[in-house]
DNA sequence: CTCACAGTTTAGAATTATTCTAAACTAGTT
DNA sequence: AACTAGTTTAGAATAATTCTAAACTGTGAG
């Protein structure tokens, strides 16, 4: 076996310890999420991409689990919950300090690194208000 | 009457014109409803907000002729949605350069001047693609 | 000024994403 | 093996928004 292959159980066991470490019991369903969406970097999902996607790898989980899990995950800090789009809701599994591109038209988010763009001149806020961090959204369209 | 009083009359003259210039038939619940956004500046409504305030003027106007014009004067360039909450749709009556604060927890918007803010190092969109616009959402909370 | 019709409004139904509920299940302990 | 607190689930419920098809109204032609 090559040194940076990662066989299914291994992963699942890595997947435990990260659930525990984050207070999550690591049910079958966690597991099976934790491990889908945290295989590979920088995935961006929704609820139903989701749910679809572990539906297809033959896992049964329900849709309301998974918005458990969505949620869950996002309060103890695995996902960020990007807000870019009125029709529905996206999970980011990069939860470090970048920002997104976005094309509205196919649902399509894409990481700048964090470093990437500076954003200067944020003016202090209103009395009694403090910033809580900073989103930038560069929308973008199919060129002509 | 001193100079810069602007009566109801007038106020619907104005609005009249500004619809017709944007192609769109003065009806009457488009009228009362630019002069209600129009009437002062950088507003913020969401679709029932409004419903409520023109309903609470005394004007009869249904709920989805309030969606339907809030989307037509976004197409004129009347208006600009702006995407800060998962929940709920906002319209800004500034369709300027500029961005926002926003107070999740009181669904608050508050404009940021278009050149206060820089926003430098906006890389390349992927090949294909072409910037749109950028927007910066200053998400601020109650201070502690 | 009146007609005719394309465009508009509307009530209510429909749709969609998301949340809730309460009953059945299960991980972790004893 | 049994217990229990936390979890999952199907399905109902909710909330924002859109759709539908019938009634209404600006407006340009005559």
């Amino acid at each position: 076996m090559g040194k940076a292959v990662r066989d299914s159980k291994t992963l699942t066991v890595l997947t435990i310890g990260r659930l525990r470490q984050s207070g999550l019991r690591p049910t079958r369903q966690r597991v099976e999420l934790a491990s889908l969406l945290f295989r590979d970097h920088d995935r961006h999902v929704t609820a139903e991409s989701l749910h679809d996607e572990i539906t297809k790898a033959g896992v049964k989980v329900s849709l309301a689990t998974v918005y458990n899990t969505l949620h869950q995950f996002t309060q103890a800090g695995l996902l960020r919950q990007v807000i870019v789009d009125a029709a529905r809701s996206y999970f980011d599994t990069n939860t470090g300090d970048h920002q997104h591109f976005f094309l509205e038209k196919e649902g399509l988010l894409i990481d700048i690194p964090g470093e990437t763009i500076a954003v200067a001149g944020v003016p202090m806020p209103p009395p009694g208000l403090a910033v809580d961090r900073v989103d930038v959204v560069v929308r973008v369209k199919r060129a002509p």
